[in-house]
DNA sequence: CAAGAATTGAGGTGCGCACCTCAAAATTTG
DNA sequence: CAAATTTTGAGGTGCGCACCTCAATTCTTG
């Protein structure tokens, strides 16, 4: 039979309230009856029942996604993966919303992050862009108890918060690989579209493509980014002067999450001349492209895993639990044709 | 506050002995009460505690791992998740232990499965290759109320068990589109390597390959399948005759998990041409490779992720709850060194 | 319509732990 | 050494549900 906090008060030679003292860090411990638990915890094996620990804390958590008002199919599918979480955290007591805030502003998100209530809330999951009073107000937040995850977002790390998401340095290292290896022997230039080159992200993941791109493949020439600013006007006009200017381009590197835009120019501009194209996570539209071999490689961060991971975290962080570091890992995957795996 | 089964008790007007009977599906329950407590469940929106139902029913599972006992690093890491997942688990009550049978004999795994004490197990996930007593055995094991996976084998599909592991079609197609795209425009032929091609997976992931390979690159030549019976004389022995013998080989592609033998093999003939070689599932030797560009692309399959997701289906399935599908698709992973990530 | 069967309700117990109170014992302090 | 303080123990309650018993009620069936 499992030991129970009876077995353990017994073999500890103390009472189970001294017990129910040491498990739950409440004051006055002796140092000497903390060792004798202690051992016996050890001794023993005992493990506390979540089961019972949950039952008798009767505690529900409340955990909050800031995400953005704008964005596109990506955005879509991170708050269905939120909904899915909901619903499957229901019956856990746990209660998980989304809330969309405008990110344009960093010192509105930081006065939103500040106006949170911080006892009605366990924990936050950020998706904002960099910036230095996000950043205070993230760290406010942590001081007042709420657990907070940086997530998907090119924020400088916290020390006193978790991340959440892939090294973006290294999947755009994984796009130029890809770019690189798919191209060959030819020479010509590729065409690099982003959003903006403001979030720490699209930097990041840039730099790591050209740092794959010149260190094998001196052949390619990385032209400037072309920043959209998500208006498909501007997008369609850089995009098209570009290919017009570049007529040696062979490839088309979209690093933001949403492609349609920018990929929509291109195909617009240039009918006949195959490109090798790769973009940024997994949509409905990226997944029909790539049905389509209008896509070659899509570079992915799965969004379900990344909420159900941000949400592990943070009720482990508030349990005061460890976790299991390798499931905690947000993949990046390269997705093909081939490997698309509908479900 | 959350309704509890006192409160369904009263909106749907019957007394909480009634509900016992009807959420745990006990005899004796007329239709009508048992209509009369769905409509409440809706109503009022009830989801039971599951602390208190654990905690009330004070269960313990225990599941099994029966895998091979010959295989090198791939199923050593296996082993490692099934640890992890023990330890992790231990705390909820689940006992999951590995077992590691012969399995070249099917009369022998049918037979150990069929020695299995089915009120001492909750469920096995059952890594074995394809045969019909094997089979048979799996059925029984079902009918006996023991909850069965298939688990990462080429197993003919049980309609009464669940499957975890990836389609080996689209592996064995993924793996082809890499090879192919990587090539690019050269001419030459493949050279594919197996331990065995008598295991579906094996044939599966062959096709998978061919298919790629004769629809979208037809300057590329696949040879027959080399089966090194995982016998590194006889491995170094038919590779080494291979390649002489097809000097204008462009590239290695090695179905099984294990890829070490022959790649050793292939290095060891060939020191200088340049090969494009893909192989199965990450382990330190493949890591290793991938970090010394040695190989281009592995294509994996998360032994953790693997691990854990078919305890899930176990435990799900044992309390009949329903599970999120999309968390326990097994991803066809494409690994470069660029996108390796260490923990 | 009576005897049998099926259904329902009332009530109790226990799962393992958190959280609380109050008194007793041990330790520290002036 | 006495008073103040800290530490410890005993004991109780409740979390939401599963599982059990027994009596009361309703429904069948010949």
């Amino acid at each position: 039979m499992r030991p129970t906090a009876k077995d353990l008060a017994e073999a500890a030679g103390v009472s189970l309230a001294t017990i129910d003292r040491v498990l739950n860090e409440r004051p006055n411990v002796s140092p000497k009856a903390a060792r004798r638990v202690a051992e016996a915890i050890e001794r023993i094996g005992f493990v506390r029942n979540p089961a019972a620990v949950a039952l008798a804390r009767n505690k529900t958590y409340r955990f909050r996604f800031v995400l953005p008002t704008s964005g596109d199919q990506y955005l879509s599918e991170l708050i269905a993966g939120v909904d899915e979480a909901r619903e499957a955290l229901r019956a856990d007591s746990t209660e998980v919303e989304a809330a969309r805030i405008a990110m344009n502003d960093p010192h509105h998100v930081a006065k939103y992050l500040t106006g949170i209530d911080h006892d009605a809330l366990d924990g936050v999951a950020v998706m904002a862009p960099e910036s230095p009073q996000v950043r205070d107000a993230l760290l406010r937040l942590v001081e007042r108890g709420v657990r907070v995850v940086q997530f998907l977002s090119g924020q400088e790390r916290l020390e006193s918060a978790d991340y959440v998401g892939v090294d973006n340095f290294a999947a755009g290292a994984t796009a130029g690989k890809i770019v690189g290896r798919f191209i060959g022997e030819r020479k010509g230039k590729i065409v690099i579209v982003s959003e903006t080159m403001m979030a720490l992200d699209s930097i990041q993941r840039r730099l790591g493509f050209d740092s794959i791109i010149n260190a094998h493949f001196p052949q390619l020439e990385c032209l400037p980014s072309l920043e959209t600013y998500a208006d498909e006007r501007r997008a369609d006009l850089i995009i098209q002067r570009t290919l017009q200017h570049n007529p040696d381009t062979v490839a088309v590197y979209v690093l933001s999450a949403e492609a349609r835009i920018p990929l929509t120019a291109v195909w617009s501009t240039q009918e006949a001349r195959p490109l090798t194209i790769v973009a940024h996570e997994r949509t409905p539209f990226s997944e029909q492209a790539l049905m389509d071999e209008r896509i070659d490689a899509v570079i992915a961060q799965d969004p379900g895993h990344a909420v159900r991971s941000a949400l592990r975290i943070m009720r482990a962080r508030s349990d005061h639990r460890e976790l299991l570091a390798s499931q905690e890992r947000i993949r990046i995957e390269v997705l093909l044709k081939e490997n698309l795996q509908f479900a």
